[in-house]
DNA sequence: AGCACGCCGACT
DNA sequence: GTCGGCGTGCTC
């Protein structure tokens, strides 16, 4: 074999256990010098083509059989750095999941690609066949001939060697492109032009006032037509007559080119943030890695130390990676960092078409902008000498991805900090557990901020006890109390926020006649009311049934609707304030782009009272001139299947009161329960973050739950509930074998819902101490799932899991 | 994941 | 005798 062959290790587009590692291809010459780690190419996989990611490229192969050659190259430049293929790979092995998948999670959506399968004739075709299938058309798509009923005729052609099979892959990604145009004349010979055009050409004597007005500059097609009420024919005319060329331009979309942001001078730190600040910076400066935690109360200014360590790193031209839980909430942090850093700063998130997302991703990955600003995946944002990173509300679960790879941002960023040697900085009013527990160890470094930067009192929170209602034969779902504050306050013209957890009008409705609850069919979950188009709605497979008039099975027309949802207070808030304006902000009602925005408009425009809404009215809203906040029912979040159910209603009850009071008039919180001494409102009450973490550990550490162990969890689901149970039996039993020190099975049990979509849920926990101790067996795991897939039985692998339903 | 290869039941 | 069912194993 010539000695200049070059090889490219290639991870394909499959995602299974067999083929998890990197495939030995050929470099074709002429891409020798050119095919880099990083790169997209297409290269041909058993029968067919697959996409695959380069991670490395060498000048020899172990693999010992005639190797293939990659057929396309789909990228000029790599589309992952080292040190994502680095990242993707430790990953993989740590989650449990496939490299492919890490890989795909890293990079925007538009650079994944479609496959396509079409017929083509080949060279033995009969010439009545070629007549049938491929006179007015090259070739035949595998879709259009199983939509035609020609598939089963051309396979036999297939086998027959007539046609042939093809597999073709492609690319989504578009770059814009728009028109601009390019004054040829000068001024004079312009001027000449006009003296020569007839009168009634109006159109024409516009264009070439512009033109003249350019003096030679270029302008886009899309400003022309916009600012000047010219048309593309009239410019195409112009270009034929020689007064301009008309050329294309490649253009990043920008979804924030309307956003009108002062700039805002970074602010004067008080003596707690500029501590803070003091303590992070040095380590911009000097490349070191540490966590911190900057824990510090509502209103404490931890944004401002953000800008400003952002700022420091600027200055050092290192860039910044800034994390929020859903940025669509929370606009006031995108105006800030725009106000501030401009187009230094590229917007990622969910909202964004893919179009704008790749775009925005381009700007990072060409150093147009060196400030990314995102969600959960933005951690993997295509920044190179990071400066710092930070991470707000750090205790947000959204930063666990809930499907695969079931990466958690936090661990990622400690990762890309260790790799680029920079601070990360974990900021949040109420740290999770774990992230407090480690800045007790020493791990972390605790920074904390423990005055408001407005120097007012945290607002007053009352803890409602609704079993007295209950026993006053109140039946609303206002306390007298909630209900007399919602009348002072709208009587002030403030403004009020309500949060309740649960959408929908009722919770489930039942028969009086016979005590039939109404199911999901797919899903053991009763299915909830909504009013709004009367209908009964799965909240879990979404499946959707009109509103009865009679029961199904006693034909009985007393159908009565039982627990509350945004809707049915909604109804309610109607009938006891009649005079308050409200909106409702839940899944339901933000569902189209811009619909947040418009809701949230409304507040602060003050066309609104009242805002009613689920747990996302709980987050980074700043409105000044709400200065009441309900919160229906705390115990919903209470009492889930999860041990983090008490961490949770604490934050979230404490997110929800740093709504009130934001301005300068003061804020009060009512929180409505059926247990009002439970220890997680007791504490949130008080504001005491510390005392409630001191409680909850001495909880965990009795229970044996994080931080104090990892949990692993195993989900096992099957159509067949029996095929199913026994399956995560057998996991046990190889986890019970396996025989691991300090490691702790739980279960199998079955799932908080037993059954969504027709599976039926398993789930197996195991608890450990020494995460390389339980590599071996879980990988063995692992790969028996992969036969088990073969059947059907699937099964979840969830390093930490946020959530247990 | 796909797809081919290969070994058993009901049909021209 | 063959067509086609889907169990098994492989993809550089």
């Amino acid at each position: 074999m010539a000695n200049n062959q070059r090889y490219a290790q290639v991870i394909v587009d499959v995602p299974t256990m067999q083929v998890n590692h990197p495939f030995d291809y050929i470099i074709p010459s002429q891409w020798a010098n050119f095919v880099t780690p990083g790169m997209r190419v297409q290269v041909p996989f058993g029968v067919r083509e697959v996409l695959g990611f380069v991670v490395e490229v060498s000048d020899e192969s172990n693999i010992d059989r005639e190797l293939k050659s990659i057929s396309a190259v789909l990228d000029d430049e790599p589309v992952l750095t080292s040190e994502m293929l680095q990242l993707g790979k430790e990953l993989a092995t740590q989650l449990f999941t496939f490299q492919i998948l890490c890989f795909q999670t890293m990079i925007p959506n538009l650079l994944k690609v479609d496959y396509t399968k079409v017929f083509v004739p080949l060279p033995t075709i009969s010439w009545e066949h070629q007549q049938q299938f491929f006179s007015s058309q090259k070739e035949v798509s595998w879709d259009a001939a199983n939509q035609n009923q020609q598939l089963a005729t051309l396979m036999q052609l297939k086998s027959a060697g007539e046609v042939a099979v093809e597999y073709r892959l492609k690319d989504k990604k578009k770059i814009k492109k728009a028109y601009w145009i390019q004054p040829l004349l000068d001024y004079e010979e312009l001027q000449e032009v006009e003296s020569q055009l007839r009168p009634q050409a109006t159109k024409q004597q516009d264009l070439v006032a512009v033109l003249m007005d350019l003096d030679g500059e270029n302008i886009s097609a899309k400003q022309l037509k916009a600012s000047f009420n010219l048309s593309m024919q009239t410019i195409r005319s112009g270009e034929r007559k020689g007064w301009l060329t008309v050329f294309e331009k490649e253009e990043k979309r920008d979804p924030y080119a309307d956003l009108v942001t002062e700039t805002v001078e970074p602010k004067t730190l008080f003596p707690e943030q500029q501590q803070a600040f003091n303590r992070i910076l040095p380590d911009i400066h000097t490349h070191r890695h540490e966590v911190f935690l900057l824990q510090g109360v509502t209103g404490s200014g931890k944004t401002e130390v953000y800008l400003q360590l952002i700022q420091a790193a600027r200055d050092l031209d290192k860039t910044a990676l800034l994390l929020v839980p859903e940025i669509g909430l929370t606009p006031q942090m995108v105006n800030q960092l725009k106000g501030r850093f401009g187009n230094d700063v590229a917007v990622l998130h969910s909202q964004l078409t893919a179009g704008e997302r790749f775009d925005e991703w381009r700007k990072l990955k060409h150093g147009e902008a060196h400030i990314a600003v995102g969600a959960r995946s933005s951690i993997f944002a295509p920044l190179d000498n990071l400066g710092i990173i930070i991470i707000d509300e750090e205790h947000e679960t959204t930063y666990k991805q809930n499907n695969a790879p079931r990466y958690h941002a936090r661990e990622v960023a400690k990762w890309r900090g260790n790799y680029h040697q920079c601070p990360v900085v974990l900021g949040s009013a109420t740290p999770s557990l774990e992230t407090r527990a480690r800045a007790q160890n020493g791990v972390y470094e605790r920074l904390t901020l423990t005055k408001r930067t407005n120097h007012h009192e945290l607002p007053d929170v009352q803890i409602v006890d609704m079993r007295e209602e209950f026993k006053h034969k109140n039946y609303y779902q206002f306390s007298r109390k909630l209900r007399d504050a919602i009348t002072e306050t709208l009587a002030r013209h403030e403004q009020v926020a309500l949060m309740l957890n649960r959408r929908g009008y009722a919770n489930y409705i039942q028969c009086m006649d016979c005590g039939h609850v109404f199911q999901c069919p797919n899903c053991d979950v009763s299915l909830t009311r909504h009013n709004e188009d009367k209908t009964l709605k799965c909240h879990y497979c979404g499946h959707t049934e009109a509103l009865p008039q009679f029961c199904p099975e006693c034909r009985g027309h007393h159908l009565q609707s039982f627990g509350t949802g945004t809707e049915k207070v909604e109804q309610e808030i109607m009938e006891l304030f009649p005079e308050a304006n409200v909106v409702r902000m839940d899944n339901d009602t933000t569902r189209r782009k811009g619909s947040h925005q418009k809701i949230l408009n409304k507040v602060a425009n003050h066309e609104a009272d009242i805002l009613l809404g689920t747990q996302m009215i709980a987050k980074g809203l700043d409105f000044p001139n709400i200065t009441l906040v309900g919160i229906i029912n705390a115990d919903t979040s209470l009492y889930l299947p999860n041990f983090r159910a008490s961490e949770q209603t604490f934050q979230l009850i404490t997110q929800m009161s740093g709504r009130a009071g934001r301005g300068d008039l003061p804020g009060q919180v009512f929180v409505q329960t059926f247990n009002p001494e439970h220890y997680a409102l007791q504490f949130a009450k008080a504001h005491d973050y510390e005392k409630f973490y001191a409680y909850e550990m001495r909880y965990r550490k009795l229970n044996h739950y994080s931080p104090y162990v990892f949990t692993i969890r195993l989900t096992v689901s099957h159509f067949d509930e029996k095929t199913g149970l026994r399956t995560a039996f057998k996991i046990r039993r190889l986890l019970q074998e396996a025989d691991v020190p300090q490691t702790r099975i739980l279960g199998p049990s079955q799932s908080a819902i037993a059954r969504i979509n027709n599976q039926y849920y398993f789930q197996v926990l195991y608890h450990y101490r020494n995460r390389h101790a339980i590599q071996p067996i879980l990988e063995t795991i692992k790969n028996k799932a992969q036969e088990w897939d073969r059947d059907h039985i699937h099964v979840m692998m969830d390093v930490e899991p946020m959530s247990f339903m």
